[in-house]
DNA sequence: TCACTCCTGAAAGATATTTTCGGGGCGGGG
DNA sequence: CCCCGCCCCGAAAATATCTTTCAGGAGTGA
């Protein structure tokens, strides 16, 4: 049977513990205990049941009813979502601890909501300072280019061959270089139309920046991603991607955020150059899935 | 065959939107109707009963609770309270989430701004999701560990490097493999106090499973990091841990946002072993970053 | 086409919630 | 001081809700 509740009163998502206050001198001694235990504990008491919460209260499960009742809810179980919902609030609300570096002794749960949340801030500082038109310009090249090389080496290596993997898909050809000396070597046989990236977040590392250079004076177009783009590489680049800097801790490396940041230059490249290139792009993509599609069991 | 739900998963209130989406693949045509019906509105199919979710998705009481265990509540009765509690965060927290897709046409900083967008999504999904009690036991692994071997392909690879690169940095010994020959071969040496490591955002990439598989049965511990927990891979893991994802379109591949999730998992991997092994780790971190100085030009 | 597996929903079974109903405490009047 | 009546209270019945079982049936591979 379903009782339309009378009055229009829609339950209460966070007032609960005030209407607790406002209707406790209306409430008879077991109803009170039953109230001051909800009010007291949402959580705990949302994981109850009726008869449950009645044993802790040392009432009964008409009394529990009746007290949900009272709250203005149709009964125990409204009650019992409003708890839920009451807790996952008072739960989210006390999170920010979480913009304190990452100690030694920070438990698990910790550290994995300081490092998403440090990453997240990473991501929304990168997309702010980035200069879309420098982007633009490092888009046009990037889709006019015969051939690309990409140099970086440590953690801006793997951002590097990201890059030259995700270019290969949509069927630009694309290398990521991170032996310094090969990377010269290859350097050396660029010519205009050709397309050299070097991705450093110092904007100093010299293994990165020589084979830029020598891009750079054999007439190639030059991209340089670096987190400081007053460093020396900035010199040899046709155009500048800004990556942002987060600060960093003993614990948690410059690498860690400056390859966030660089892997979402890299990601608004591919993109950019996907779209510019859409009627061939797509199918190389297609194609690249097919063909592994087959090196996946069951 | 390691179970995959069972035991310690605690219920999530903020993570179900991502575990909808990481559950979704492997769910029944039915089940997803009704993930989706609660992932799309959970306000509303909080308020309703078994039977009434049930008409609404067009299917039965017992898909409902079927679809709730899956996603890993002893019950529809958790799952709506957990609903309960998602929907007050959303009411009382930030504006819902428009995620709108990257279209061909969309101006740069369009897509900038998105792609941005859609990783801060994917790592707070991926911090939701993640189960601490298995990144626990995964970090007691490898702070334990003699020896670390990590493998995987594609994309997966750099993040493979990634790990290595890190652990290598703290003193432990870690190899990443991307040639699924070699890998298997390495695989074959490795012993119990060693520890392999399978990245795979399918969980079925035949090439990665056969290394784990092989050291697996050689009795090192294995940890599976993938966004299919009940994929292939996850018979050979001790422990895994599981990716989000997000969903993709044209001109974003899984692998963008699997890589970001993946690379949480290995941050909160690394920080916690360097947590652990401090007395050793710290010094390493230090030598190392001031080996590389000289790298740096002016 | 057939056998097989696994999804699916109807209905029985188990729990939880709500309602009913009578016992009993407490205060006021006789 | 005792009796009466009011109303709070909890036990248990009644109802709603959730869970499990079971068998039909769709889809799939041989």
């Amino acid at each position: 049977m379903k009782e339309v509740f009378a009055g229009g009163a829609p339950p209460a998502p966070a007032a609960l513990a005030a209407k607790v206050r406002t209707l406790a001198p209306s409430m008879t001694r077991s109803m009170q205990r039953v109230a001051e235990a909800v009010a007291g504990d949402p959580a705990g008491t949302a994981a109850l049941t009726v008869t449950g919460l009645a044993e802790l209260t040392g009432t009964s499960e008409a009394t529990v009813v009746r007290t949900a009742r009272l709250l203005g809810y149709p009964g125990y179980r409204d009650l019992r979502l409003a708890l839920a919902g009451l807790a996952a609030q008072q739960q989210s609300g006390r999170a920010p601890a979480v913009t304190a570096d990452i100690a030694v002794d920070d438990p698990l749960a910790d550290v994995v909501a300081k490092l998403a949340y440090d990453e997240q801030q990473t991501l929304a500082d990168t997309a702010a300072g980035l200069d879309t038109v420098q982007l633009g310009a490092a888009v046009g090249a990037l889709a006019a280019a015969r051939r690309v090389e990409v140099y970086g080496v440590a953690a801006s290596g793997l951002v590097a061959q990201d890059l030259a993997q995700k270019l290969l898909r949509i069927g630009q050809i694309a290398h990521a270089h991170s032996d310094p000396h090969l990377a010269v070597t290859n350097a050396v046989t660029l010519r205009a139309k050709d397309v050299a990236i070097a991705i450093t977040h110092s904007g100093s590392t010299g293994d990165v920046i020589e084979p830029l250079r020598v891009a750079f004076e054999h007439g190639a177009t030059t991209i340089a991603i670096t987190g400081r783009p007053d460093g020396l590489v900035s010199q040899y680049a046709d155009h500048i991607l800004t990556t942002s800097t987060a600060r960093e801790s003993e614990l948690r490396p410059a690498a860690m955020s400056s390859r966030t940041s660089q892997l979402l230059v890299v990601d608004c490249l591919f993109v950019g150059v996907a779209q510019r290139t859409y009627e061939t792009a797509a199918p190389a993509l297609a194609a690249s899935y097919e063909a592994l599609a087959h090196r996946h069991r069951r």
